[in-house]
DNA sequence: ACTAACATGTAAAGCGTTACATGATTTA
DNA sequence: TAAATCATGTAACGCTTTACATGTTAGT
């Protein structure tokens, strides 16, 4: 078992094949056509990369515009405001760029999913806790899915209407900007819907592991183990 | 919006608070009773902490392991081995270790889960695939759910097997080293058992997105949006 | 007068991975 | 004799976050 080798393409160092992940979804934001602001971009990911992809931070964002206009896949210039707020600088996605994130979404093999859940990690040392603290970390987490459900679900009307309101719209194909709001499009609101689903079915896991183990707490013979 | 500023519960700089998670993790592993080498550690990980909270890598594992040491939460010893093998070092976690996961579990704010979704990132950019390769994607996903559903259901078995044998032997609560295989508890059982019906549930997701885009491609008005 | 939102960035530090080095034993 | 498994570690690098710096405008 040699420190799990995978995917050795280049064998210089760190990262030879190009680009994050990271990079390659914020130029993804970029990809829908609409000129963005570093703001923008993270408040759009909050509402839709968030539920599936974590949000970069803000600090983030603002490196990697940098690194993709360096690399000449998105332009940038500065905009001032009539409100008088500070300039802002709007990024907007090159046709290299636009190539790039093409080819990276089809011939770049799909990473994996990778889930770091702090509740189970917590659950898993139920050994060392209280069954009330037990019942509280389920119940807390039972809460966090259904907001982020209802957040999906929120956030997956508004895409699907902008969608349809653009889809009847005959300016399409010659990419053309779509409609604001940006990013409405029939996939963004597909992985919302994933991300409703998801988040249900978290919710639904945290209650049925809680009556696991009411079930476990009350049988006689106590199924796997006893607990405390 | 200040750069999303939780937590602060120490100025000064990374991590003031403690250790990182994966710190907590390995302790975590050790809090069992075992003595074990880094290489157990890693396989030991591979088969629980890896079904929700990722496997750090046999580096970051000895790495820790130091680390913890010094923080006086465990202590090594060499063994030398019978079957010639090369001598290990095998670690144990102290009463301070011990006293500190306890800690940690119990007051401690629980981390939020992290997502980072590969196939649902790459989906989100379906409007840059083709068909097939959206098919693709959802049906390797789909592939991998069921065989990580079918590892966690492996490996719940195996310890709910070993927590039933180790729960009528009497030898319980005074510190004493549960039976071999480790971590035979209620709790990992538990969180394995989670584990099964979260990749079953990331099965169905899968194919439950398969079905809306066939569903959207088919209608007439097309739902929200077009597909190529 | 204060707070929140808008807006963009730098610096420092920690987290985690990959590549590499080393070497014994077992299995094909 | 080649490969896999056991076994431990170092070095380099890149990713990501937190804290900080700075300044404007709008709302309460």
């Amino acid at each position: 078992m040699a420190d799990d080798t995978r995917d050795t393409t280049a064998p210089g160092h760190g990262n030879g094949r190009g680009l994050p992940a990271t990079s390659w979804a914020v130029l993804g934001l970029l990809s829908f056509g609409e000129e963005l602001s570093g703001y923008d971009l993270k408040k759009w990911s909050d509402r839709s990369l968030r539920f599936f992809y974590w949000s970069p931070s803000f600090s983030q964002i603002y490196g990697e515009l940098k690194r993709l206009e360096k690399a000449g896949y998105a332009t940038s210039r500065m905009v001032a405001q009539e409100t008088g707020t500070r300039d802002k600088r709007v990024y907007r996605i090159t046709d290299a760029g636009l190539a790039a994130v093409r080819d990276w979404a089809r011939e770049t093999r799909v990473d994996a999913p990778v889930l770091k859940h702090g509740p189970m990690l917590r659950l898993w040392l139920g050994h060392l806790l209280e069954p009330e603290q037990i019942h509280e970390v389920l119940r807390q987490h039972g809460e966090f899915a259904e907001s982020m459900r209802l957040r999906a679900a929120d956030d997956a009307q508004h895409v699907e209407q902008m969608a349809d309101a653009t889809a009847d719209d005959p300016d399409e194909g010659g990419g053309g900007v779509p409609g604001e709001g940006g990013a409405a499009g029939a996939y963004p609101a597909l992985t919302l819907r994933w991300a409703e689903r998801y988040y249900a079915s978290e919710r639904d896991l945290a209650l049925a592991m809680l009556s696991d183990i009411e079930r476990l707490g009350t049988e006689p013979g106590g199924g796997a183990g006893r607990l405390p």
